[in-house]
DNA sequence: ACCATACGCAAGTCCAGACTTGCCTGTCAA
DNA sequence: TTGACAGGCAAGTCTGGACTTGCGTATGGT
């Protein structure tokens, strides 16, 4: 598929979608499987793993995931690269420490 | 209400809200029916005043916009802080030139 | 007082998309 | 070949949320 970057705000807007991306952050070339067990362990999430497949198909359509296949393995890699798209469009002034501004609600 | 950062990623998963934070990127100040009429015009999106309203309280909730009561106009100011998370979330690597990487769709 | 303006609230409709279920294909090892 | 394993496909369910409709509440002008 040529990608059109199928919405990359779409596919991050999704809890379980940001998870994923938030293990292959943490680790490259993880499996379907690996990241099954890894959300359910470390984000309490348990989706089944067509959910997750169908996931990671957002995530690889926006842009953000890019895939290898090896035999009966497909590895998954993250690409931060479309969210720069997000930066330039809506620039952040630099930080400033004393301001009470929200934080994100991350553990 | 206490701000949770109501979902700072769902609030700009949506293309009319991605349009009124261009708006409010582009001018400040602007009302309720301002907005409206530049939607339609800049960007060929005619929503009822009521659903840029409640795109508006979303903005808010997620503390990317704003607002400054005035008599019986309501003034719209885009806050860009909170899209800080999202880029210390998932680092992006500094830009590489020739890389034939997807853009943006927008005009 | 009157009316237009600027906006809010509440209930209802409707559809995208998140999730499940069931089955199928392909790969590797014994 | 047989079975286990990794993953894909397709159809169906169901809920969140985008949008509309209708009415209500302030504010300001004349």
């Amino acid at each position: 598929m040529v990608p059109g970057v199928g919405d990359v705000f779409r596919a991050i807007a999704e809890p379980t979608r940001r998870a994923l991306l938030d293990e292959l952050a943490e680790r490259d070339g993880q499996t379907l499987f690996d990241l099954c067990s890894r959300l359910a362990v470390k984000h309490d999430l348990t989706p089944t793993r067509q959910a997750v497949s169908q996931h990671l198909a957002v995530l690889e359509d926006a842009g953000l995931v890019s895939t290898r296949r090896e035999g009966r393995y497909k590895f998954h890699r993250l690409d931060t690269r479309p969210l720069r798209a997000i930066a330039e469009r809506w620039p952040v002034p630099p930080d400033d420490p004393d301001d009470p501004e929200p934080r994100e609600d991350r553990p």
